[in-house]
RNA sequence: GGUGACGUGGCCGAGUGGCUAGGCUCAGCUCUGCAAAAGCUGCUACAGCGGUUCGAAUCCGCUCGUCACCUCCA
């Protein structure tokens, strides 16, 4: 079913172009993971499902991926935690917070938060600090191609040299000389040769925590070039996609291009590159400054004041894939609820097919109704190839979910069905909402709360001698492994 | 200042020359012990002005407004 061609939306040419791997059945997927400095937020669970939903829906048509999305955890680190009044913390090197263990720390924190949106895992999750020889080397191949210099155990990109043969710019549309007129003076600027210059290696100032021994000196690499050098370990000079924010466009991922166009590599790292826009807070970009910044373990326990209640890890994947990656989504208590609203209805539809799976009617073969279920689910997919049209191919899901509502009363289905057509539906709602939407189906109860209604039930069935029923819930608790214990004090259960 | 994007009904959000997504909200109806769920019906929009066209939300121009990137950022 899954047969349309992918067209997907190409920064470098600014156009939707028809995928085409490099090395199919192969497909090579690089993209930009978090900072681990702080907890995960909003803007990373959106760009991260939007990659996950590429991923699944590559994976879904045939394709072998291999998704490398990285933990950035060097460079961004400095140790600006003691300016406070603690000196015993000082004494005690146990005290302190190690960097590894801040990396640590959110990097676990991460992986749950996706783990809880069904983010499926990249296939490989490689760290900067895991691969300063490999940054060092591309260093070292970008300094004898001519392209970078040395000052003071720094090591700089030379952006003016490299521009006379490449196109500095081309991705995110900037042109140099633009650029030179509206630069900022910024600290370290004096070392180097044109301010629009970036470091490959940094020389590790005495505060600076994590440091590396290099050819130029202790040091650390630049936040550019641990994307350009593990990407090309993992998957080639030159791969199929490379995926990241749009904010991340310039200057970091025009800074991978230039860097692996001025390596041995030779080129602009990847075919594809693919950028998902940005999200907003009751229509203000959403940053720590604006007091608007709300981190996924806010949104789901609700403990923020902008969302009046919890909302789930998937309202707020339904919510994003209701809108294209490429829009900017704005979020509001009121959008949430809408989301969360028709988050419900997809899964009571799904519920509601499950039920129904063997209670088809037999029916003699219909002709318009089977092509009119055929076009429903063409549609999707066909939306979902064009450029990964998620929000067009969720609106055809509910016009499916409304031709089931209306055709399908428990427990029989509508005799104009037939099984062929039933099971067609079944199979496609099936793979478009689970496997490559990623959505599930959240058990929303609480087993806890769950249990004392039963046993409200055993005690009122226990103190009207109603036995039969007694014995009813007792077996039915059984077989759940657990006991029902009566004494003086109460009805409580435990584990069997 | 430079570059780019956008302005769609009460809200969110697709669409990009004719066939007027979808979700939520609101009103009414069907169903219903109550309440839901579900179905049906209604509210039918494209910032403003002008132009191109048989025909524009969709193309062009201007005006107004909003936002993003240019600095760490998903």
């Amino acid at each position: 079913m899954n047969t349309f061609p992918l067209k997907i939306y190409n920064t470098l040419s600014r156009k939707k172009e028809t995928f085409e791997p490099l090395h199919a059945p192969f497909v090579g997927m690089y993209v930009c993971g978090p900072t681990v400095y702080s907890d995960a937020h909003l803007g990373h669970a959106r760009a991260y499902v939007t990659f996950d939903v590429l991923y699944r829906y590559l994976k879904n048509a045939g394709y072998q991926v291999r998704y490398v999305r990285n933990i950035t955890d060097v460079g961004h680190l400095v140790n600006d935690a003691d300016e406070g009044e603690d000196k015993i913390g000082k004494i005690a090197k146990l005290d302190k917070l190690e960097p590894m263990e801040v990396v640590q720390r959110f990097t676990n924190s991460f992986h749950a938060d996706m783990a809880r949106l069904n983010i499926l895992p990249p296939d490989i999750e490689p760290r900067a600090s895991g691969h300063i020889i490999e940054q060092i080397e591309m260093i070292e191949e970008i300094l004898k191609n001519g392209l970078a210099y040395e000052v003071n155990g720094s090591v700089y990109f030379d952006v003016p040299a490299y521009n006379k043969d490449h196109k500095y710019g081309k991705l995110s549309g900037r042109v140099i000389e633009d650029l030179l007129s509206n630069t900022r003076d910024l600290d370290g600027q004096q070392e180097k040769r044109s301010p629009l210059d970036f470091a490959l290696w940094k020389n590790a100032s005495p505060e600076h925590i994590m440091r590396w021994p290099s050819p130029w000196g202790e040091g650390f690499p630049g936040w550019h070039l641990e994307c350009s050098a593990m990407s090309r370990k993992y998957l080639g000079n030159l791969y199929d996609i490379h995926g990241g924010g749009l904010d991340l466009m310039f200057p970091h991922h025009e800074c991978e291009i230039a860097q692996s166009q001025a390596s041995d590599s030779h080129t602009d790292e990847a075919k594809y590159w693919v950028h998902n826009n940005m999200i907003t807070i009751n229509g203000q970009k959403m940053g720590k400054s604006l007091g608007n910044f709300i981190t996924l373990g806010e949104l789901f326990s609700g403990d923020h004041k902008m969302v009046e209640m919890p909302y789930s890890p998937m309202t707020l994947r339904f919510f994003i894939l209701q809108a294209h990656y490429r829009s900017t989504l704005d979020f509001s208590n009121e959008a949430l609820q809408a989301g969360r609203k028709g988050y419900i209805k997809l899964m009571n539809a799904l519920r509601l097919l499950e039920k129904l799976e063997t209670a088809y009617a037999e029916v003699a073969e219909e002709g318009e109704i089977a092509a009119d279920v055929q076009k429903m689910v063409e549609s999707c997919y066909a939306s979902l190839a064009d450029d990964m049209n998620t929000a067009k191919a969720i609106s055809g899901l509910f016009n499916i979910v409304t031709f089931l509502n209306g055709k399908f009363r428990e427990p029989v289905v509508s005799a104009e069905v037939s099984k062929a057509t039933f099971n067609f539906i079944l199979q496609n709602f099936r793979t478009l909402v689970l496997d490559v939407l990623g959505l599930k189906d959240e058990k929303p109860a609480d087993a806890d709360a769950l249990l004392e209604v039963v046993l409200d039930f055993y005690k009122k069935a226990k103190a009207e001698k109603d036995y039969a029923q007694v014995d009813a819930i007792r077996a039915a608790l059984k077989k759940q492994n657990l006991v029902l214990k009566d004494s003086k004090t109460g009805v409580d259960w435990s584990y069997e």
